[in-house]
DNA sequence: CATGAAACTGGCGTGAT
DNA sequence: ATCACGCCAGTTTCATG
């Protein structure tokens, strides 16, 4: 059960070596630009039949390339139009606090580990201004915060499939 | 053409009213938790029809509250297992390079402006930590760079519906 | 390739403004 | 009277074995 390489001989994690079959990645490009395309349709542009479409969709899935599907919901939509980045660099023992807080915080959409002088990287989503302080305040208790309003986004999180 | 209301009155980031429609709400919810479910199905859950939902959708697609599905692609399974958010502080004049150079460069999976001493955050993806060297050699052209790799993702991208 | 299910479309009823 | 909203029933298309 290696995660270098699925069932199918699709060859993953290995950069030298082609990244993933062809048929695949072509697939994925197609699923990519628009997730809800029917097998039929993708079919047709993949010159194959929809079942193998399908077959591939599922191995896909079951090998974990393809992690999930995502709905993608404007946040000013639902009322939080103020978003920062917040570093967070927790006090002694204080780590687990800081994911656990993360993990059941509403506001908190994403959170990463990361290397260098902060250990966390948080994204924040607020009604307004203000509310970014109750949220501070709260991770506050287990460390220091270095917040950084998110001004535009010049380029959303987009595939990585050149 | 206001962005605070749809035509169908659907507020919208107006945090103190109901930030949409009870039943739009409770499809996001269900729609977050797996966007390819089919119409018929979300009825059922509704208590609603099959086009009733296909027109709720529409709506919320056409309002902008929905902004589209996106695909979860593992990016280790195309072989590029090493991730990392940099900062970048542009040197004078350097602000339109950036955005330019992140749209382009295809380590780059999303870039965002914001406050504080640094100008940008970018999210980098390659495939062994050598090959960070060089993405970030070409930023240091317009600027300077702050990287931390990402450990784990404790928290990974979340629908805001509490 | 056949069958059952689901998607689309146009038209109608209802309730609120 | 109008408009927004949801339902129904037609046909076409798709998924699944």
């Amino acid at each position: 059960m290696g995660k270098a390489m699925t069932a199918n001989g699709f060859q993953i994690g290995k950069p030298s070596s082609l990244p993933a079959d062809e048929l695949s990645r072509e697939l994925l490009r197609l699923l990519a630009a628009d997730p809800r395309r029917n097998a039929s349709e993708l079919a047709r542009d993949l010159g194959v039949s929809a079942p193998t479409v399908r077959d591939r969709v599922r191995r896909l899935e079951e090998a974990g390339v393809i992690r999930g599907y995502r709905l993608d919901v404007d946040p000013a939509a639902l009322g939080l139009p103020v978003a920062a980045w917040v570093r967070l660099r927790p006090g002694p023992g204080q780590m687990s606090r800081i994911t656990e807080l993360a993990e059941r915080t509403p506001e908190v959409s994403e959170c990463h580990r990361i290397s260098g002088e902060d250990c966390f990287l948080i994204k924040v989503h607020v009604a307004e201004l203000a509310a970014l302080e109750g949220v501070l305040d709260r991770f506050l208790v287990h460390g220091q915060t270095t917040s950084s309003l998110i001004v535009s986004t010049p380029v959303p999180p987009r595939p990585l499939l050149p």
